[in-house]
Parts: structure tokens; sequence; C-alpha cells
DNA sequence: TCATTATATTCGAAAACTCGAATATACGTA
DNA sequence: TACGTATATTCGAGTTTTCGAATATAATGA
């Protein structure tokens, strides 16, 4: 039914609604980490790192592996990288309107740089 | 910045992440519709569907018209399109894990019955 | 001007999300 | 067994989403 799939997709997108897990997603694009590097590299708290990829999990979104002491992870699907690769570009192709948008949201960083830097990665 | 990005990224999934937002992208696919139209097709309270397409319009996912008495609306980015594409075919590609995590999440309607009429459309 | 139609906005309550603090669990090792 | 490390879960407070009901606005036509 249409209706599932709608259901299905918005959970997705409720999955990588939020930065941080965003962040893990990409942090997983070359592969398995266990979640101590994931705290680390992305420099985050240690329960709320936990919760969120609890709630990658429960989403089907990362897979975890125990190896002894610690938890791997690793992306179920590295289609989702390209999902995110796609959003990188339209980010940057409506670069202007994206701006203003970010200001409006309230964006503390300094956004206005990506201007000089311009795409690359 | 990097974190920019990730921030913008999170807002746009915000904005998909939810079924009655993305039936409203899908029938936007081919092309512009005015309000009263979607409410019509999808089958929306009036109310509802103004708040919804103002979280697509915020999030710059539509742009709308004025034209006369009614407001066209039009997805700003048929790659948005593609996304929602991707994740058909990602639903499909684990649909036996998928299943489950509709279960999980309660899915009423007869998911099952896509194992009958497979893919397509 | 007064209706009528199309759409948007505001309001308040219920539900869902997010965070850090505290606590629990599991494994490895002394 | 007792301890340390890695990770997960629970709790409560604050914030954000979501909905329908009510109301507002804008354009059209009588």
């Amino acid at each position: 039914m249409k209706e599932s799939l709608r259901r299905f997709k918005a959970e997705v997108f409720q999955a990588l609604a939020h930065p941080t897990r965003i962040a893990i997603v990409e942090a997983l694009r070359d592969g398995e980490l266990p979640a101590g590097k994931l705290i680390e590299k992305l420099g985050l708290e240690q329960a709320n790192a936990s919760q969120h990829l609890a709630i990658l999990r429960a989403k089907r979104i990362v897979v975890n592996r125990k190896a002894g002491n610690q938890v791997f992870y690793t992306l179920r699907d590295p289609v989702l990288i390209e999902v995110l690769d796609v959003l990188r570009r339209y980010f940057y192709s409506h670069l202007t309107d994206t701006l203003s948008l970010l200001e409006e949201i309230g964006d503390e960083s300094g956004a206005i740089a990506i201007k000089a830097e311009v795409p690359a990665k």
C-alpha cells in the first residue's frame, strides 16, 4: 500500500532529521566504527551518542556487531550516503536561498564562509 | 562549514519527516498544483494541509505562486523526487526487515499486501 | 458593498523529541 | 570475585510537533 511506503519514508527522514545523527552516518561512510570512536570523533556525550545510535538502530539505518567489550556500527545500506550527497549538491545549487534559510534558522557558525571555500567536499 | 551543511540537511529531512508532507511532494511530482487540488487529492483537512504547506515553504522544499483566487505549489527542485525514489528502492530491497519495522511502528494498513503486488510504482 | 471561495494563521492540548544526570549491563582482566 | 572499561537504558524537564477548531485574509463576482 502507498501509505506504508510513505510511512516508511517518513520514518527514515525522521531518523536522519538531526545533525548529530547525520554526523554519525557520515562518519560511518568509510566503514565500521565502534561507538567509542564515534563519540570521540564527533565530540559527543556518551549517553547522548548512545541515544542517537538507538534511534538509528531502531529505524534500521545502522546495524551493530558486538566484539568483546565494544560495539561496532555500520551503515546498513550505503545508498543513504548517496542521499546525503544529493543533498549536498542541492545545498550548493541553491546556495543563495539556503544561506538566508540558515540565517532564519539561526545559524551561528560562519555559514557565509562557505561562499569562500565553495564546494569541494 | 561542515556543521552548517549538516544542519541544513537535518532541516530538509525534518521537513520531509511526515507522511502527509511526503504525499504532498509526491503529488507535485508531475508539476504544479493549487492547494485545493492537493487537499482534494490527498483527502486532507484544509487547515492541516495549509500548515504542512507552510512548513514545506519555510524549508524551501516548495515554492508557490498566486493566481487570482488560488495558490499554486511547485517543487523547488525535482532532485527531491529522486531522493524519494531512492528510498522506495531501499524499502523494497530490505523488504523483510522493513516489514517488521513497520509492524513495530504499528502499521495498520495491509503492509503485507505489498508482498503480493511487489514493486512497480 | 456583500457574499463566496480559496487559503493562511492562531490557539491550546496532546504527543513526540532531546538533553544531561544517574544508573544499569556486559565483557575482560587482575 | 572484584574492578575498570565500553555501551545502553531510564528519568525528568524543557522544547518542538501535530492536530482540529476557530478565525483571518484576499480575490472574485453579484
